[in-house]
RNA sequence: GGAGGAGUGGCCGAGUGGCUUAAGGCGACGGUCUUGAAAACCGUUGUACCGCAAGGUACCGGGGGUUCGAAUCCCUCCUCCUCCGCCA
């Protein structure tokens, strides 16, 4: 959520977002219908003083007509306060409704574009591997190894899903401790969290509403189920006014994610690319209101990340998402794409979002500054690994002609110090 | 799941319809005193909205109601505690 004031003093500004975002809110209706309501706030107070007044008067009026022209007095500012009070009640969820889909103006360095097409290649990391044979994807190696089952999967939870087995389930663990491990080493906290959440949680980090669709519901106790640990741990301070001399908080946190991938029936049908559940460990921070600080924390994720991949010896790309593809709340936006030769070039794995106050305002988390003003603090967060996704390359890239894997070297000592997956 | 009890400011705690702009205490901060500190004394001590300001308004777990007037009475939901049942 953006802030309402700073929408009424620099109004192009939003709109230029809602152009570079692409964005369908229209901000004049929006201010409208703020100014309508503000109108309405200031008269409803205005009866409730004269209402308050009132109300101590009568309890001293002796005389009985007296009190009684008092009563009824009183009377008609109630309705009069009532009639108001409809109004405003009418404006104010259409308002909110409003105010949650205008965009955050992003980065000024930040590429503007339409779409993905628009994002820009930063740097590379590693060497796309040169097999000498004929290389398999992750599907027929896991499944000729025994290490993946998507079959059985798809029986048990239907499409998208799919059963890691033996070192499949060995190999999932490995990556997602490394990452762990990687995290806390830097002084991360890690943090389990609950993945059935609140709404407010999902409002509060910016997934609803547009992203309703994309979250499983139980509806009989009004929680869904996250799609990623940044949900909960961003929300974890939420309510709160925190001392600046606390932040920033870095937090980590590995968590099932769960997605319905509404919307994209047809699409990454094929393995273990597009899922309905896995695991990721994320990374979250949330820092002082500084700009400078915050993008030195936001490529401090992205170097952790690229750490991780670098330890992983998988060949990756930074890409900086422009305008058009990064969403509402965001500010700035990395992607990492990690190179999948049965996929033939680099796809997503990682996705690091500076948000600024655009969480924090919905989600009312906010610290005492050194001059003890209140403030919004900064928010963003990063994948560090999410499996089975990374598993695509780690199985694709490391096979060998005879249908083995390599570990590398990395998750070795959470392999049990072995070198090789092969067939049992 | 069943039966009871409780939710007041950073914390403790008073308050059962108007004298509460929430007493009092603790903590925190500032000041006086002191070579420095402690003690003592004095003062300050929430969030949000409207307003240039003075000031006004809302908030006593959430929501709704009764009343001229609600922290206080009623309804409902939530959370916590105790006991019983079930349980990884």
């Amino acid at each position: 959520m953006i802030d309402i004031k700073d929408l009424r003093a620099n109004t192009e500004r939003y709109k230029t977002a809602c152009e570079q975002k692409r964005s369908s809110v229209d901000i004049d209706a929006l201010l409208s219908l703020d100014e309508q309501a503000r109108d309405l706030r200031q008269e409803l107070q205005d009866l409730t003083t004269e209402k308050n007044q009132a109300g101590k008067t009568i309890a001293q009026i002796k005389d009985a007509d007296e009190r009684q022209r008092a009563i009824d007095r009183m009377s008609e500012l109630k309705a009069r306060e009532k009639e108001i009070a409809a109004q405003l009640e009418a404006l104010e969820p259409q308002i909110e409704e409003m105010m949650l889909l205008v965009p955050l103006p992003s980065h000024p360095e930040s590429p503007v574009g339409p779409d993905e097409s628009g994002n820009v290649e930063v740097r590379r990391w590693g060497e796309v591997r040169d097999f000498g044979f004929e290389a398999k994807d992750h599907i027929e190696l896991g499944t000729a190894l025994g290490i993946v089952d998507l079959e059985r999967g798809v029986k048990l939870s239907g499409s998208r899903n799919y059963v890691l087995r033996g070192d499949g389930a060995l190999l999932h663990r490995a990556v997602l401790s490394l990452a762990l491990d990687l995290m806390v080493e830097k002084g991360f906290e890690p943090m389990t969290v609950p993945v059935l959440t609140k709404e407010k949680t999902f409002m509060g980090t910016g997934w609803f509403p547009e992203g309703k669709a994309q979250a499983y519901q139980v509806p009989e106790d009004e929680l869904f189920l996250v799609g990623t640990a940044e949900v909960p741990v961003t929300s974890f301070h939420m309510d709160e006014i925190l001392d600046e001399s606390e932040l920033p908080k870095r937090y980590v946190a590995q968590s099932l994610c769960f997605r319905r991938e509404a919307g994209a029936a047809g699409k990454d049908t094929y393995g273990l690319y597009r899922i309905h559940q896995f695991e990721k460990v994320e990374q979250v921070i949330v820092c002082k209101y500084d700009l400078e600080e915050a993008e030195k924390w936001h490529q401090c994720i992205l170097a952790n990340s690229e750490e991780l991949m670098q330890k992983l010896e998988l060949p990756y790309r930074v890409l900086e998402i422009c305008t058009g593809d990064m969403g509402t709340g965001k500010y700035r936006m990395y992607d990492i794409e990690t190179y999948m030769p049965s996929r033939g070039g680099y796809c997503e794995t990682h996705s690091a979002s500076n948000l600024l106050d655009f969480q924090t305002r919905r989600l009312n988390l906010r610290y005492r500054d050194a001059d003890r003003k209140v403030r919004h603090c900064i928010s963003m967060n990063n994948t560090v690994v999410a499996s089975p996704r990374v598993l695509i390359p780690l199985l694709e890239l490391n096979q060998n002609a005879d249908g083995s894997i390599t570990i590398p070297v990395a998750l070795r000592p959470y392999m049990g110090g072995r070198e090789r997956i092969v067939a049992k």
